[in-house]
DNA sequence: CACTTGACCTGTCCGC
DNA sequence: TGCGGACAGGTCAAGT
C-alpha cells in the first residue's frame, strides 16, 4: 500500500476537495459488499456533511456530521480518488485518463456528493477497506489500540523511538520496523530507505542494534518519509493521490527497486534479497551483513 | 509470549 | 505469442 507518505498525501489533496461536501448517494460492488460496513449506511452515510479528514498511521478518517466516521485502509493497491463536478461535465480536466475512465473495474465504492462531484475508492487487489462507526469509538478500536507513535510527530525522541524496539526483541530489524506496533506508518519502502540511509542491515537483530544505529535510523525513517510527503509519495505502479495522480519520490529513491545499479553513496551495485518474507535492497558495501 | 509463514486477490512481468 | 511461476506499497490468522 501506500505507506505514511502515500496516505497522508491522499488526506491534504481529500482534506482540501471534499471538506463541507454532503454525500448524497452511496455505491458499492454487490459482490462482496460495502467493504467491512456494519452498521446502517442510510442512517450514518447519506445526508451527512465531510467535516474532518484525519490520518493515523496508514488509515484514514473521514469524519461525518452525523457522529460517523469513515475508516479506510488502501492496504496495497487502495486509490481513493475524487472527480469534481466540472471534471465530470467537461470544464475542468478532459485529458486527465484515469479520472476520464472511472468508475473502473477495480471501483468497488462510489460516492456522490450533493453538487455531483464523486469519490471512488478503487482497489484492484480487493484486500482495502472500509468501515463506518462511530467517531467517539476510534480510540477504542483494536488497531488503535496497539499501533505504535507517529514517527512525525514533533514529540516524538529518537530515545522514545529506540524504547519502542524492545517488543520485538529477537526478531530482525527490518521485521521490527514494518511493524505497526512498534512505530506506525513504515512500509517496505521507506523500511529499505532507512536501513540505507542509517548504514544498517536489514537482517541484523534488534538486540544488535546499537544506540547510534538506532538514533540514526530514527532521522532517516524521518528524513525520508518528509521527502517524500513533499514529492507526493512513491507511484509503483498503483498508488495515485486524491486527483489521480503520481507521486515522484521513487525519482530519488536511493535503493528501492534500484538493484543492479549503482549505490549513490559507494557505487557499489545494489542488490535485492528477502527479509522478513519482503523483497529487500541493500548496498552490500554500505550494510555489513550479520554474521 | 515472540516469531514466521501462508492467505487474502488480481494483474504484470520474466523466463521457457 | 503462450503459459507457468514469482512477485507487488499490507495485514491477519494460523502455525511453530
Amino acid at each position: 500500500m501506500p505507506e505514511l507518505p502515500e496516505v497522508e498525501t491522499v488526506r491534504i489533496g481529500l482534506a482540501d476537495r471534499i471538506i463541507g461536501r454532503t454525500i448524497s448517494a452511496e455505491s458499492h460492488d454487490t459482490e462482496k459488499g460495502f467493504p467491512n460496513t456494519p452498521i446502517d449506511v442510510a442512517n450514518f452515510l447519506i445526508g451527512a456533511k465531510i467535516i474532518a479528514v484525519r490520518r493515523r498511521a496508514k488509515v484514514l478518517m473521514i469524519d461525518l456530521s452525523s457522529q460517523y466516521s469513515l475508516l479506510i485502509h488502501l492496504k496495497m493497491t487502495g486509490q481513493l480518488v475524487f472527480v469534481s463536478a466540472d471534471d465530470r461535465f467537461g470544464a475542468g480536466h478532459p485529458n486527465d485518463s484515469l479520472i476520464e475512465a472511472l468508475p473502473d473495474s477495480s471501483t468497488r465504492v462510489t460516492l456522490t456528493f450533493e453538487d455531483g462531484s464523486l469519490l471512488f475508492f478503487n482497489d484492484q487487489r480487493k484486500f482495502g477497506w472500509m468501515k463506518l462507526i462511530p467517531t467517539a469509538e476510534i480510540p477504542d478500536t483494536p488497531f488503535m489500540r496497539k499501533v505504535g507513535p507517529e514517527p512525525l510527530d514533533p514529540h516524538f525522541t529518537a530515545v522514545a523511538f529506540k524504547q519502542r524496539f524492545a517488543r520485538r526483541p529477537r526478531t530482525t530489524i527490518k521485521a521490527a520496523l514494518l511493524d505497526q506496533s512498534v512505530v506506525a506508518g513504515i512500509g517496505n519502502i521507506y523500511a529499505d530507505e532507512a536501513l540505507w540511509g542509517a548504514k544498517v542491515h536489514p537482517s541484523r537483530l534488534v538486540g544488535s542494534i546499537t544506540d547510534d544505529e538506532f538514533t540514526a535510523l530514527y532521522t532517516e525513517a524521518r528524513a525520508v518519509m518528509t521527502l517524500a510527503i513533499e514529492k507526493g509519495g512513491s507511484s509503483n505502479r498503483n498508488y495515485v493521490n486524491a486527483e489521480g495522480k503520481k507521486g515522484s519520490y521513487m525519482d530519488f529513491a536511493r535503493v528501492f527497486r534500484r538493484e543492479g545499479q549503482e549505490c549513490p553513496r559507494c557505487g557499489a551495485i545494489i542488490e535485492k534479497t528477502r527479509v522478513a518474507g519482503r523483497g529487500t535492497h541493500i548496498c552490500p558495501h554500505c550494510q555489513v551483513a550479520p554474521e
